[in-house]
DNA sequence: CGAGTACTTGACCCAGATCAAGCCATGTGG
DNA sequence: CCACATGGCTTGATCTGGGTCAAGTACTCG
């Protein structure tokens, strides 16, 4: 609604967020020419800051844009027939939203801003012309569209709460780019929700990985003090989409 | 490896497959004009006949392809660090096998044939080229990949034994266009394994199904006879990715 | 027709859900 | 600056859906 209009620098501040974080390989305009990056600023907006808890579309919209968060973090859900909400992911600074709305052209889910937050707007009809033009961005979008095809496909795989959460914490750490220092912006109700555990168990774990030594947990704060450990007891629960990327070390 | 040259039917024959089907909006040449039709046939190969039990891909190949199946049906799957399998999804005629291979460049799982089957391969750099060219068959991948990302993010989400195996039953039906008269060519284990249940589970349920009155099942062939009341059990959990689709009456 | 495999059915068990307090940080008004 | 409300979080007690184990049964194919 506000600040619509300041183009230019959207997408460069969007590489930015994007080297943050040690996947950069995910950034939408990787890989890109510099007059390339050009021709997709002069498509994108800008929308923000948005405030917590402010949704940024809602399910049943139209859909007309995907969005790449800029700065600060959203979540997107769904409510379900009985009126339970189902996290469906969390979305970091450099990764897009609402890519599963291309197919049905109607926003599947909602998504709402966990804290302060400003994203890129990608107009789909714009975008998906560039893409004809701008060979390396049409893959960059295939090849986002699979990686969460993988994460989505190993969400839905059977694991124990215990995997989920270890699987979880390294995912947040290897996105949020902070090292072994990070903050949780999620209440643990959505934790919850998005691994398909109950509230209570995802505190119960938290308080025996602390215990047994492998996070230090005060409220949202978080320190992993054992990263390689965690990994062992998260198994095969991977959340990156990328194996490779998240088996070299954080902080890369 | 037998014969991977007769190329001039194949996509047209997938047209074919997918017209059987009620989705055939999922189509990959959907709405396609006819000489672009004949670009896409011009880039494909075909393979099989692939006999039950046969390997289209492992995990750990190099991508180079994507895959649409025209006959049969195959699944795909994973094996976890602890050697268990995991079946990924099942792929009826007109579906596209492979889309998560893109992102990591390498296959993350194993597609075998439930039954004898045959597949269009789409070399994924032509593919990927044509799509600049032609429009709609850019969007249509967005599409495809944007329609499997709804599925698997559904799949993930959390409900009981029965919306899964009820849901799972619709969407097979759906998909595989044979009105209320069914085969289920994947073993009780896969559908388990699919849905993250115990074989038995599935078998108890198949039973109390029938008792209710919701399908008749003797082993590999179900009848449903009453789809609106098996709707209702699966409730919020849909498999084709599209709400409406699958709510409009099957042999559409 | 015998062996193997897929499926079914029953008995028991457990991971994690649910129910029920209590706790602790932040905010708000007096 | 304190009382006290509010909502997120933790912790304990109990319950249960569906998993596991075990023992048949019935196709299928050589």
């Amino acid at each position: 609604m506000s600040g619509r209009q300041r183009k230019v620098v959207c997408i460069t501040e969007l590489r930015q967020a994007c080297r943050t974080c040690s996947l950069q390989e995910l950034c939408l305009p990787m890989g890109l020419a510099a007059e390339d990056i050009q021709r997709l600023e002069s498509i994108v907006g800008h929308k923000g800051p948005l405030e917590r808890g402010r949704h940024l579309f809602r399910e049943g919209d139209p859909f007309q844009s995907i969005y790449a968060v800029r700065d600060g973090a959203l979540k997107t859900y769904s409510i379900d027939a009985d009126g339970r909400e189902h996290v469906l992911g969390f979305h970091l600074p450099g990764e897009l939203l609402g890519l599963d709305a291309i197919y049905p052209r109607v926003n599947r889910c909602s998504a709402v801003a966990l804290s302060n937050a400003s994203v890129c707007v990608l107009p789909y009809d714009r975008l998906s012309d560039l893409a004809h033009e701008v060979s390396g961005l049409q893959s960059q979008i295939f090849r986002l569209l699979s990686k969460d095809l993988s994460i989505s496909a190993n969400l839905a795989t059977d694991h124990t709460a215990e995997e989920r959460l270890a699987g979880f914490l390294i995912s947040i750490a290897a996105r949020s780019g902070a090292g072994t220092e990070l903050k949780l912006v999620m209440p643990r109700r959505d934790i919850a929700s998005y691994l398909r555990l109950a509230t209570e168990t995802v505190s119960r774990l938290l308080a025996r990985f602390q215990q047994e030594g492998y996070v230090e947990v005060h409220r949202k704060n978080l320190q992993l003090l054992n990263v390689e450990g965690l990994r062992r007891l998260g198994g095969s629960f991977e959340l990156t989409g990328l194996a490779s990327a998240i088996r070299r070390p954080l902080r890369g």
